[in-house]
DNA sequence: CTATGTGAATTTATTCACAGCA
DNA sequence: TGCTGTGAATAAATTCACATAG
């Protein structure tokens, strides 16, 4: 492997690549090629080796890549081989759902804490989690929280993602509809569910 | 505006933009700069002028963009002028917050269907539409809906995709962690909560 | 003979810089 | 002067093609 910038686009399939490992590894032999694991997950095959090599050399030329060790790779990678804890804040329809969401655990998260200013739900158990008020995100500091999940309305968005900076959150999952501004060093990934919708009837040719 | 082959990532932002007048106009003035405008949005000004010129001529030079017209002229593009009807399959967590997520009639979505497999839940009726079977989902070919939103397990979501194919639905918005196999005349956009969240930890620095 | 890893070629997208209109 | 619209320049990502390893 040379020196290279990883592409962002890269960055954003390797969890793609784990998920299909992942999923599939019950009904796969010991060792997988690109070209098998491209089409199970209706990619190229030379964009999954393109996107490996980036990071490594994870395959046997003539043979393929071995799954298991693929898997922990990929882990390492997106250091997904220590668990880590987020907190949640904004107890609505889409944050409630959040909260039992299978899928965060199989990657090691674990929503540790969560966060509403609706009186009727502080203090209520959601999800084996005691809801806190949102006034109390500063503790946080303590409590090596480093995720942010915000499922808060888009009026106090931006508050919300400030109280989780200064709490030392370092990245957040936004699902409000809006951007939010944050200092450089924070990652931040919006989600907006209505502007994937939104752009289906584009592409619908009537 | 010469001929241009329209870029993906353009027409992913276009309801960005669209999003961002709805939401600034009640405190903006009648005219809007791409400056101030790609500001509010955290984008360069030249990013906005090139998208909007994919599509035409929508501002007067010196003076910016009308946010009205231009409003008018984005949701034209999308095809959002007509209001859409919507079948949602799977009426588990995520589904029933989806039911009454706020945004979708925003932009003149309407849930219009809902099925589910689970008899308890069949009959019944959630955010005032009645839960059908989902052996049912033949009969939208009738109805006049051409989206489809899956919210399934995944081992069902292939299944339940080629039944809403069948029934004439010319575009998915699949929440299923798994990729959906198509014909090449729908789209098929994905959107797997887990796979962004997974991605937090390879940017934070430790 | 098979399948990887990777430079090179190609395609796609972003950014610049400025002509031209209000 | 201020701001749009857009070719041209640059940057980024994808695809190809093939040398090389098992």
């Amino acid at each position: 492997m040379r020196y290279h910038k990883i592409p962002d686009e890269a960055v954003r399939r390797l969890p793609l690549y784990l998920r299909g490992l992942l999923f599939s590894s019950q009904d796969l032999p010991e060792k997988i090629s690109s070209r098998k694991l491209a089409d199970f997950l209706g990619v190229n095959p030379w964009q999954v080796r393109k996107d490996f090599s980036y990071f490594g050399e994870f395959g046997t030329p003539g043979v393929g890549y071995n799954v298991e060790k693929l898997i922990k790779q990929i882990k390492k990678i997106l250091k997904l081989n220590v668990s880590h804890k987020a907190a949640l804040v904004g107890v609505g329809n889409l944050g409630a759902a959040l909260l039992t969401y299978p899928e965060f655990k199989i990657y090691g998260f674990d929503i540790a804490a969560v966060f509403d200013n609706n009186p009727k739900k502080i203090g209520k158990k959601m999800a084996n989690v005691v809801v806190e008020d949102v006034s109390n995100i500063g503790l946080l500091k303590k409590r090596d929280v480093k995720i942010g999940i915000i499922t808060v309305p888009k009026s106090v968005a931006q508050e919300t993602a400030d109280a989780l900076f200064n709490a030392g959150v370092r990245s957040i999952l936004n699902f409000s509809p809006c951007s939010i501004k944050a200092p450089k060093k924070i990652k931040v990934v919006n989600i907006d569910i209505a502007m994937d919708l939104v752009r289906l009837p584009y592409y619908m040719t009537s």
